[in-house]
DNA sequence: GTGAAAGCGCTAACAC
DNA sequence: GTGTTAGCGCTTTCAC
């Protein structure tokens, strides 16, 4: 009653269809050998009368390949660094596309603490190749990844690059999508720009802060790292920097804040709130991701769109497309490093003519 | 060039630990018998030496179990009916439970149109049980559970139960949910209480209409068929009834609204700021799932904090219980049907005294 | 305790 | 075209 008579069952269609079990496979798995259209038929049709599918584990034994692609990402704590719309799209997209491919998604949660043995995924064989969100640029993630490469393992960041390597990778062109962002503020006519970071372990959080910095040099405006603050992506992180905020529009008179991540701009935006501030008319405010929330906001928050579904089923696309590569020849596999636009979304935060609420 | 010389490695810790291969197999997978402890030792040296770790493949191919917990869920199109914060929450807590018990998450998104063929993914040996997520009451999603029942695959639904039918799930107590809501709006003042449901394919939304009605009759007050208004979990939805809201509010002194989930709390709470109706003072509102948003729009909304986490997590509990149970004996797999507390969170948009704001 | 060998259900030569 | 057969890398009896 396991609800498989395991290889019996293959062996009875064989028989109904009057075949050897070698061509049962034959039928079933497509790929192999040319079978007479009429033998097909009847294989198929007695598979269908006995229920009968091949087994994937046996299948994936016998090629030798786990048909999984495995999406190694952290262990959302309570208190979220990363937005659940950032995962869930990223997801979807990556899982759209693994499916269209005939790939299986291997979700592998890594706990804050443990160690990022990247590597023995492929050596247990519970991979063919992983995306890895939410990479951090530290020693130990700078190894592991070191090692995943030495091993020739197919593998791809996502939002994530780490300088001196070239590793796969799909990204958003957040350095574009910063400056953008500065120039929507001068033309609405801020001139005393803020900017809120994030964690630099992040690339694009060097990427934003570089978009920020150029788009001020380019309008001959100085660059002063004092209006650089830092936060850690959580919505509580950007709360806290309302103070912040409040003394320098008072005392250096800022006018905008560009914000690394929605989250931030949010809890900002409350900070500001509570201190008698109004966003969109005292001070405009930016935020980026574009995630759902922002539209929710009192004002609603413009923000720089990224395009993390896409972001997604891009990065299994390729990855994907370099798996076949490696399980078929020798052919070098050819690297890539992807970087997708970004688009600044204008609503009120940043609007200050009444007239053009959207 | 591989990654892996199959096969040939495990030989090679053999002759190093001077043993056979099987006891190679017996140290490393650990279950099978005794081996001495001085050998184990040896084995384990060489194994760790010659960076050996056994096929995940070949084990569960041999055992015949996949070692996978099989998560499917609708693939979730660009307008959410789900939120993210739900999905991330439940997969979260299913995420956890399954490393702790040693088995791997395989995510199935199944696309809206896509045949319900669960019962395939156990005779492909793809899982050895799978969680149901956002399982809808229609016939082609009954057919597929019977097919899993009768088959005796193990498997779980998360906050959907099947009336007349007894299947595994793990849900929250929105029937209570809904009856607090309604007292805390008694004890607010209000009485003219208006119920913005979701479809009626989700047990969820039959269960707090149900918790609603019951509460209003406790309290004496007759329940109005024409004040359950329909909405369909989206933002949008809830935006869209804000001028049905607005009327009954005119006509019938409508002065509470409680919906089935935050989302189209969300969004009628724009729609009627933009009417200029004010939530919080003009009428109290109150959403469903306590999810992030909630915190962050203008008045905070009160919710029903739902345990999604822990939902996910003991789902993937009890699941694996079973799955365990199965594979072991015939003892008869006992069946459950859990249900989680959930808790009403005040703020302001259901708080009319004006000093209580939190 | 440990080694030898059969077998898990499939794929892929290799014959015919 | 199709049948036969030898593995894939493990686990697991069964001897010793």
């Amino acid at each position: 009653m396991t609800g498989r008579e395991e290889g019996l069952i293959r062996k009875k269609v064989a028989e109904l269809a009057g075949v050897s079990e070698a061509t049962v496979s034959r039928v079933l798995s497509g790929g192999g050998a040319a079978v007479k259209e009429e033998t097909a038929r009847r294989v198929i049709e007695a598979a269908q009368q006995l229920n009968y599918v091949p087994s994937a584990l046996a299948q994936r034994f016998a090629l030798r390949r786990s048909g999984n692609l495995g999406v190694i990402l952290p262990m959302l704590p309570k208190v979220n660094l990363f937005s659940t719309y950032y995962f869930s799209e990223v997801l979807s997209g990556i899982g759209m596309t693994a499916k269209q491919r005939g790939y299986d998604l291997l979700l592998l949660f890594r706990e804050p603490d443990e160690p990022r043995n990247y590597a023995n995924l492929f050596r247990m064989q519970k991979v063919d190749g992983c995306i890895i969100i939410g990479a951090q640029d530290v020693p130990s993630e700078r190894e592991a990844l070191a090692e995943l490469k030495e091993g020739s393992h197919p593998f791809c960041l996502v939002n994530q690059r780490f300088e001196g390597e070239t590793y796969n990778s799909v990204d958003a062109d957040q350095r574009t999508g910063s400056s953008e962002a500065v120039k929507h503020l001068l033309e609405q006519g801020c001139r005393q720009i803020c900017f809120l970071n994030g964690p630099s372990v992040y690339s694009n959080s060097r990427d934003r802060l570089e978009g920020y910095r150029q788009a001020l040099e380019e309008a001959g405006i100085p660059f002063l790292p004092e209006r650089v603050l830092l936060g850690n992506y959580s919505r509580k992180s950007g709360y806290m920097q309302a103070k912040a905020i409040a003394t320098l529009m008072r005392e250096q008179g800022i006018d905008a804040v560009i914000a690394a991540n929605d989250r931030m701009a949010i809890g900002l935006l409350q900070g500001l709130k509570e201190q008698g501030i109004k966003v969109g008319e005292d001070i405009a405010l930016i935020g980026c991701d574009d995630s759902d929330v922002v539209r929710m906001t009192d004002p609603p928050l413009t923000s720089i769109r990224v395009p993390f579904f896409e972001i997604g089923s891009e990065a299994a696309a390729k990855l994907l497309d370099a798996v076949a590569q490696a399980s078929g020849e020798e052919t070098a596999v050819s690297p890539f490093e992807i970087k997708l636009p970004v688009k600044l979304i204008e609503r009120p935060s940043s609007m200050f003519d009444e007239s053009m609420n959207a």
